[in-house]
DNA sequence: GCCGTTTTCGGCCCGACTGTTTTCAGTCG
């Protein structure tokens, strides 16, 4: 194992290795620009990798076939396993001033930018290059006016104040209030969130808004929209279109105003992703069209055949429409021209929450009060679980054996009051260093539903735990897989194909845990475990009313993560969850039987 | 450097906005 997860670095090396050069072939000048274009696909690809680049016959044959890797770059791979070095990127360095390529990733700092500091200061460092401009020593250079010297700075401030870009929920909430406000403006006819919020993706960068409005009204709603309260400094406002900071926040909006015959296709240039909108343009243009954000043309007359809706467009491409969530450059064009794509999970499927907190231990709630709440706010659940912490969790409130014994008489007494077995009585197990859990298999047999969760050790491979607590028969699912806090804390190390294929040789279901910062498992990892024919479940971890809303959130992890409904666990009926729980104790019983022989 | 129902050469998505320009290069998404 430990030999695998070594092998597991080149992956990241070498797409880091391949970015780095496609920046030298960028600041090498347009001629060049090609190629850099080939480095950076070639990065994203590997980087993309489901496999362990050591996994692949290591020759320039095999790798020559993935696509988006050449030859060329076959050979570099195939040097850099051997070798541990790509003479090529050795060579490479020594033609640019290495310490400056990183610059380009700062707004406002292309590779002429960078090119005309370097050739005119030699500055080797991005603090020397702001000292520099600070001194006012770029003023009367060729290219470098008074504006794009404060438009560097503010580019150079906002990267210094990091780049961490906001969780999903935070832009929901802020775009959501933005769209809503923008939809009541006079003369707007519909509006939407664009961009990776409308992807779904767990980070955001900035929030992109796509309305539509008859031409003669753009100048006045524009003007509305730039005074409305939210908005801070503007940072361009053309015809078409407006950037601007939101004043409590460093949160950049940018907003497109199109005709209603141009919005469907406006709609999928904002929505992205990029690499999706290039795929897409390419072959349209093989076809003889072109596609835009103001439509689908025919490339030699221009006229225009589609664009009204993202659906027209797709079908006059004569594909199948591809969810927002889906646009990231990974199969799914090929798939919809074969009109194969998923039928994505939604959030009416989903009919009970597996993963939650009362105030027994770190929730907020009585368990009463959480079951009313539910049954009035999502009317379509037909069980929930309270999954109270166990001794270990101290801090949490981690419940004895004889208090969850007093707990199934509270959720036996509040059933029997409402007159239905909707609550289910459930744990969230710790599991400990070595693998074994912090309940006894006798109390554990006692409960509904058994997640086993990583709370401690996170600095270490934790393949091994978690496999051995998908091999206790009473364990259900793990609950937040990888134990990441986006933007605060990494992922613990785990090989998960050995995790994913003992999960669906047992029978245990993996989380998508819904709590904002946690995301975990993440969709590229959910369509992985799926592949493996894991079963997923979507729960909310909630520890308080509030957080039931949670549940929004994972369903998009799982529809990034190509699912289906039947792929969720909790799409299903409790019968059918009964169901899934005797597979797991047949698997148990069939493991134990053969021990004992 | 990659790729091919325009297949071994000659293309490579497409357009808006900005700044500093007299016609366009650079950057961005």
């Amino acid at each position: 194992m430990k030999q695998m997860l070594e092998d597991r670095r080149y992956n990241h090396e070498l797409a880091d290795i391949f970015h780095r050069m496609s920046a030298c072939y960028k600041y090498l000048g347009p001629q060049q620009r090609f190629r850099a274009i080939a480095y950076e696909t070639a990065s994203r690809i590997i980087d993309g990798l489901k496999d362990d680049l050591s996994m692949y016959p290591c020759d320039v044959k095999s790798l020559d076939k993935l696509s988006g890797i050449g030859e060329s770059i076959a050979e570099k791979i195939v040097e850099y396993l051997k070798t541990g070095k790509i003479t090529a990127y050795e060579q490479l360095k020594n033609k640019v001033p290495e310490g400056l390529l990183e610059m380009m990733d700062i707004a406002g700092f292309g590779p002429a930018t960078v090119k005309i500091i370097y050739d005119k200061f030699g500055l080797t460092n991005k603090e020397e290059v702001i000292d520099a401009i600070e001194a006012g020593k770029l003023k009367g250079v060729r290219g470098f006016g008074l504006k794009k010297i404060e438009n560097l700075m503010r580019g150079w401030k906002l990267y210094k104040q990091g780049q961490e870009r906001m969780l999903l929920s935070e832009a929901l909430e802020v775009g959501n209030e933005l769209l809503s406000k923008i939809r009541k403006i006079e003369g707007i006819d519909k509006a939407e969130l664009a961009g990776s919020l409308r992807r779904r993706k767990e980070t955001i960068g900035d929030v992109d808004i796509v309305a539509c409005a008859k031409r003669k009204d753009w100048k006045k709603i524009s003007n509305k929209i730039l005074k409305l309260t939210q908005v801070g400094r503007v940072l361009a406002s053309g015809e078409t279109k407006a950037s601007f900071l939101l004043k409590d926040s460093r949160t950049q909006v940018d907003i497109r105003l199109v005709n209603e015959d141009e919005y469907g296709s406006a709609l999928m240039y904002f929505t992205g992703s990029k690499e999706h909108n290039v795929k897409l343009r390419t072959w349209s243009k093989s076809k003889g069209w072109k596609l835009s954000e103001y439509g689908v043309f025919d490339a030699k007359t221009d006229k225009r055949l589609a664009g009204r809706t993202e659906e027209e467009i797709y079908k006059w491409f004569h594909m199948q429409y591809i969810p927002p969530e889906l646009r990231e450059e990974k199969g799914e064009i090929e798939l919809s021209r074969e009109y194969k794509l998923p039928k994505l999970v939604e959030l009416d499927d989903i009919r009970g929450d597996l993963h939650m907190h009362s105030k027994w231990s770190d929730g907020a709630e009585e368990i009463e009060t959480i079951a009313q709440f539910i049954l009035k706010e999502f009317t379509r659940y037909e069980y929930i679980i309270i999954t109270d912490h166990s001794p270990t969790e101290r801090v949490a409130g981690g419940l004895q054996p004889e208090d969850f014994k007093k707990q199934f008489l509270e959720i036996d007494r509040i059933n029997k009051k409402l007159g239905k077995n909707f609550i289910k009585k459930g744990v969230e197990v710790d599991i400990l260093l070595d693998g074994s859990l912090d309940l006894n298999d006798d109390v554990l047999k006692q409960f509904d539903w058994v997640i086993a969760s990583i709370h401690t050790g996170f600095n270490r491979d934790n393949t091994e735990r978690l496999v051995k607590a998908c091999q206790h028969p009473s364990v259900n699912c793990i609950g937040h897989p990888s134990g990441r806090l986006i933007g605060k804390r990494e992922p613990y190390s785990i090989d998960f194909k050995i995790l994913f294929k003992k999960l669906a040789e047992t029978g245990t279901a993996i989380e998508i845990n819904s709590q904002p910062d946690r995301l975990d498992l993440k969709d590229d990892f959910v369509k992985e475990a799926v592949e493996h024919g894991v079963t997923i479940t979507i729960s909310t971890d909630a520890h308080m009313l509030s957080q039931f809303a949670f549940m929004e959130l994972g369903v998009s992890v799982a529809r990034r993560g190509w699912c289906t409904q039947k792929h969720i666990l909790n799409t299903q009926s409790w019968h059918s969850i009964e169901t899934f729980k005797e597979y797991k104790a047949g698997f148990a019983a069939k493991e134990s039987s053969t021990i004992n022989h």
